[in-house]
DNA sequence: CTTGACTCTCCCCCATGGGCAGACCCGATG
DNA sequence: CATCGGGTCTGCCCATGGGGGAGAGTCAAG
């Protein structure tokens, strides 16, 4: 019983180009050619041999790898070797996917969050924080470095992330060059590591403003704050914070006038 | 500032040649070519792009899809509808290694337990088999109709396995075309499915034979058992039963002589 | 013998670059 | 000003695992 490349790429579920393939590169050769015509015929053993190509394909081996192991090995038991190492290539394959797919899920979530946030207006406003356990990296340098500290800070904490990133603010003053200050973001569980520190964030009262617009312009909002803090003989505590409700996304930058930047100042009842 | 291509490489820690293809596919274009000379010049706004591009090759985007992204979104918050297909992708290429990674492991296992028997000599021996859980799918016909009857359960079954694929046999004798028997697999836990039987396997008194060899041989070693039950007096009971300790791999068909099948057949004592 | 369905080879295409050849360019040095 | 070394240009071929199609040849049924 012989069959043509049509028949037999019915059966084995290979298409006419892959077979075509397969025979130039010595894979899976036809039982019998027709010289004068170049037909290619399978017969029952490209079956079998077929059989092992799909599975051996479904693991993910190239053509070249199942070439050598079909050539090299008899039995499933003298592939052991090479299934291990592909073993360890698929689990490291599922590790990576597994990696894309909590960022991906943490920018879905984080945009979404933002997006409810952006129908808004926003007032200056009184609220009671609750305690929450944070992960941060106190520094010292340029305001624009904070971006890199809470890459690092989430970096470190995986997915043990839980809210979004902020910062601490340690210098009662304005600084240019050598600001002190913590990126940190809020985390489920974890312990201090290099150049972390996981700790409580005491909660209580504070004052608090949405800002709306580019980092540089936050000064405005902060005096707002201040304004309203010694309106009311309240007293300020250090260190202030920041929660950057929207900043520029893990992919693209966006438009710096659309971030969202909430202004937290502890204060003294 | 600008940057020659080597420079804007080295920064961006992509290639020169990436870099090359690009500009060509206009995903990433240089703020200046030199008309003359041909040569790519870089700022700072293309660092930007850059980084954008590297973090969405991370998320598996095609250079196509990059592209349209970025022509298209000011903002991470564009990309939502994109970015969750793109989860949606992720998370089915982690299921489909991990099922390969299963596969793959099922067979190192099963390759390594029957390479163990392969170093000794068999006999007969009587021995005391427990009860166990198995999962069977009763069925009529051929004898190589095992092979996928045991497909059909162990696919079924999937992880939930728990040793070598068996058959029990109900006839009393042997019959060609129209046999009674189960092709079944041990399972740590499960429940009945359509043509699926779930159930616990009664262990007892056996007299057991390792056949090694070709399935066509197996009547030389049934004989051989029957003739140990008829000497000692036992009572044979149904079903039989053969366990598929080393049969023709899940990859390669294998060389029949090496096959090795278990043949209990339990006595009333 | 005709006809329609199959199959052949050959070529181009996809995506994401790597590697190399041969030519050209830039900036620093003598 | 000439030169030299290193950087850059374009263009071509390679790989992977095929898909699509052109143009020619073949097979089998009516």
């Amino acid at each position: 019983m012989r069959f043509s490349i049509g028949e037999f790429s019915v059966i084995t579920l290979l298409s006419i180009k892959s077979l075509r393939l397969y025979h130039e590169k010595g894979i899976l050769v036809p039982v019998q050619i027709d010289h004068s015509s170049g037909y290619r015929y399978y017969d029952e053993a490209n079956f079998e041999r077929a059989g092992s190509i799909k599975v051996l394909k479904e693991f993910d081996f190239t053509l070249a790898e199942i070439k050598d192991l079909l050539d090299e090995c008899r039995d499933d038991a003298d592939m052991l070797t090479q299934l291990e190492d592909k073993l360890e290539r698929v689990k490291n394959k599922i590790d990576r996917y597994k990696d894309v797919s909590r960022a991906i899920t943490s920018i879905i979530e984080y945009e979404k969050e933002s997006a409810m946030d952006h129908t808004q207006e926003f007032q200056i406003e009184e609220k009671d924080l609750e305690t929450i356990l944070i992960a941060g990296h106190r520094m010292r340098g340029k305001y624009q470095d904070i971006g890199k500290g809470l890459g690092f800070v989430c970096k470190k904490m995986g997915r043990h992330t839980n809210g979004k990133p902020m910062a601490l603010y340690y210098d009662g003053e304005y600084k240019e060059n050598d600001a002190d200050f913590e990126p940190c973001v809020p985390v489920r569980k974890g312990k201090d590591a290099e150049g972390l520190s996981v700790r409580e964030l005491k909660g209580g009262r504070c004052v608090s403003l949405i800002h709306k617009g580019p980092y540089e312009s936050l000064r405005v909002s902060y005096k707002e704050v201040f304004a309203y803090i010694n309106s009311k003989g309240y007293k300020a505590e250090t260190p202030t914070r920041e929660i950057y409700r929207k900043g520029p996304g893990l992919i693209l930058k966006g438009n710096p006038k659309n971030y969202l930047t909430e202004i937290q100042v502890m204060i003294d009842l």
